[in-house]
DNA sequence: CAACAAGCTGCGGGTTTACGCAAGACGGCG
DNA sequence: CGCCGTCTTGCGTAAACCCGCAGCTTGTTG
């Protein structure tokens, strides 16, 4: 068995490679690429089945290369190691996952013991595991309890990238009025309002961009989040 | 001598431990600490003069803990270590920094030896010691030349918050046009615009929320700045 | 001191947002 | 099939936003 693992950090990264070793006494190649777009290419020269990777990379980050390499072969294992448990990253991984596939969330406080079964699990037994803090969240994003629709999620990443209500209602095919209805929605759920609670005309706010930095505090957005709709948004003002 | 150290990852924190015992043979205890919450406490209870703090750490983050250490005890010399160089962190800690204290900014990505200099020149000699790369940038953003004054930034962080122009205004003692005016200025220098470059009424951005989302993909914000932002902010509102 | 650049402010108007009201459209369910 | 909840859309309005124009207050400089 071969084992490529994809981190930034290499203190973390020689822990990995110590921890799959422990773990994994069939393992007899451990590969390393020190960001995305390397351990994409790696994955792909090597035909890599089982991938540790981390989240939040400078050059390329986990969610993008996990994309291409699951695209590419998806019965490809992987299992997430991440410091954070940000609802964008679980909501991001869990949008790219294949039917099937065998994958893991696991944080990076977790304990030797925790990463070791998770790896054990996924490789070997081709099981799911993810760790119980990031399970909650998981379940709260795609319950509908408490949590975002996809289509409440669209719109906030919307005006994240500060698009015109016009703009969305073009780019999501809907209605002016749909998208502001949307957007109420959105604000309904975020708990954003005009007054600051106040008596009379004071602290105001400006919804829209309230709700942005609301989602942010909440993790409900993230950089990475940012980076990519950036992108999406990018290719399709270019194909007009 | 007795140096304490502040930071979230334990891999990195052991690194450091290793780091300081190799640089300072006359440094004779160790002090560690997980977060900023308990890294305040012991600065405090040890009357620590010579810390290397973590910025970004879950609890309470490096520039926060570094600015009450600092209120109680301005001569303390403190090393930042940073996997990060974010105009945001850099302009951050600059503006917490008392006069003529002794500091430094070094990334995590730096060699040993570098850090094992920097540790040195801030503890031993007294001197300022910041990395190349965030030299480059605090530079850039001190001297005007592409960069952005305290007043842009200040404004910058105000329609971040999702203050309207109004509540700008009171904020900070201006009238409405004035803000306006600042928005003018910031929306200029980040280059947003209202068409995306097209030939007919298209691809419009709502400026205020782009100019947002441009800041936080140029790093100008992050999110420790929104977090401490935000809290500027309800204490504003607390004191009406 | 005159001249000039830079920032503050009021006026005014065209556009965009936030949102109530109400009329269809679609899907499930007894 | 009729009832009902959810989603979409149009109309209309008050507020907020973007921004050009122009008069003032400063601090700076020759």
């Amino acid at each position: 068995m071969k084992v490529l693992i994809v981190e930034d950090d290499p203190l973390h990264r020689s822990y990995l490679h110590e921890a799959v070793n422990a773990a994994l006494p069939e393992c007899n190649t451990v590969i390393e690429a020190e960001n995305g777009t390397v351990g994409e290419k790696l994955a792909r020269d090597h035909k890599s089945a089982h991938i540790v990777m981390d989240l939040q990379m400078a050059s390329r980050n986990g969610i993008e290369a996990a994309r291409t390499i699951w695209k590419e072969r998806p019965e490809t294992r992987i299992l997430f190691w991440s410091n954070y448990s940000d609802e964008a990253y679980v909501r991001g991984v869990s949008r790219i996952v294949p039917d099937g596939a065998a994958y893991g969330y696991v944080l990076k406080s977790a304990s030797d013991e925790r990463l070791r079964l998770a790896l054990r699990s996924i490789f070997i037994e081709s099981q799911c595991v993810i760790d119980r803090e990031v399970r909650g969240l998981q379940q709260k994003s795609l319950g509908q309890t408490n949590g975002f629709t996809d289509s409440e999620y669209e719109i906030l990443v919307d005006i994240a990238l500060g698009l015109t209500d016009r703009a969305i209602a073009k780019r999501r095919g809907l209605s002016l009025r749909s998208v502001q209805n949307r957007l109420q929605q959105l604000y309904d759920k975020l708990d954003v309002y005009q007054s600051a609670g106040d008596d009379h005309e004071d602290g105001r706010f400006n919804l829209r961009a309230r709700a942005v930095t609301v989602a942010f505090l909440r993790k409900l957005l993230n950089y990475s989040a940012l980076e990519r709709a950036e992108a999406e948004l990018q290719e399709w003002l270019d194909g007009k």
